[in-house]
DNA sequence: TTGTAAATGCAACTCGGTTGCATTTATATT
DNA sequence: AATATAAATGCAACCGAGTTGCATTTACAA
């Protein structure tokens, strides 16, 4: 994927072509791993403004250019590609390690035992163990 | 379960039992859904300290009293028994009605299909759905 | 080129959660 | 029962994630 591709994402999804955009889809479309609020101002040293960033993760997100991941330490994480809500849906990796959180392949198992009266609409798993890395 | 029992753990986890705690236990014990910290805050009305409170919920955690749970709503609640991690592993279902999160019976899957090289070492499920109240 | 809606930047705010410290309290020992 | 001691409490101050209102700037379509 390179430059003018981004460039038609954004229009695609109706969102126009920023300088914040560019740069954030930029990073996000390299990195095989998560990344947090404080990952991104870390990563894109340029004062990013935390509104602003955070408008666009959102913005990113409804557009399903990005997807938030709950890994479970208290702060949302993205990565590239659709939403496993109403999306494809797929398993998330935490490393007990070094916290990185990694997109699986793997899909969300079938159907799970509850009880009667409770409907089961979508079921989001996060692997915890050790990465390749550590 | 009753009074002259719940001081009873408490000593038996080598916890003091103190007018928090027993008031904290008592309420845990008979919810059948995981609470929050505003939502203690809310039915203990007895003007409960933050810093109390929150020093509470960790012990009791740790103490196995009561375990942590991470719906993917950012913040964290609590439910009465053992820890899921290194204790009894089981599900936990969000309403995404009324957001009430109840623990499960079902068992966390099997396997799951990770790459060369990561290691699993727990899964952790939230099934999404509608309660039976919803 | 210009008009307009959308995006940005900034400050101020909320809320969950933590920490340091002085005071109080539970409990073990005499 | 009196007392010593460690643990629990309460309070204030703090932190970091995320949000909101508002004035200014910018993308882009006419
Ligand atoms: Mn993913
Ligand atoms: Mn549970
Ligand atoms: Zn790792
Ligand atoms: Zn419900």
């Amino acid at each position: 994927m390179k430059e003018v591709d981004y460039k038609q994402l954004l229009e695609q999804k109706g969102l126009k072509k920023t300088k914040v955009r560019m740069t954030l889809i930029r990073h996000f479309v390299h990195l095989d791993h998560a990344q947090s609020y404080s990952d991104l101002q870390a990563a894109l040293v340029k004062e990013l403004d935390k509104s602003t960033l955070y408008r666009n993760l959102t913005s990113f997100e409804q557009a399903g250019i990005i997807h938030r991941i709950n890994d479970h330490s208290g702060v949302a994480k993205y990565a590239f590609g659709e939403s496993p809500i109403e999306g494809d849906d797929h398993a998330h990796f935490v490393c007990e390690c070094c916290e990185t959180v990694y997109c699986m392949e793997t899909p969300a198992p079938g159907e799970f035992n509850v009880p009667e009266g409770f409907k089961t609409n979508k079921v989001q798993t996060i692997i915890r163990g050790i990465c390749a890395d550590c």
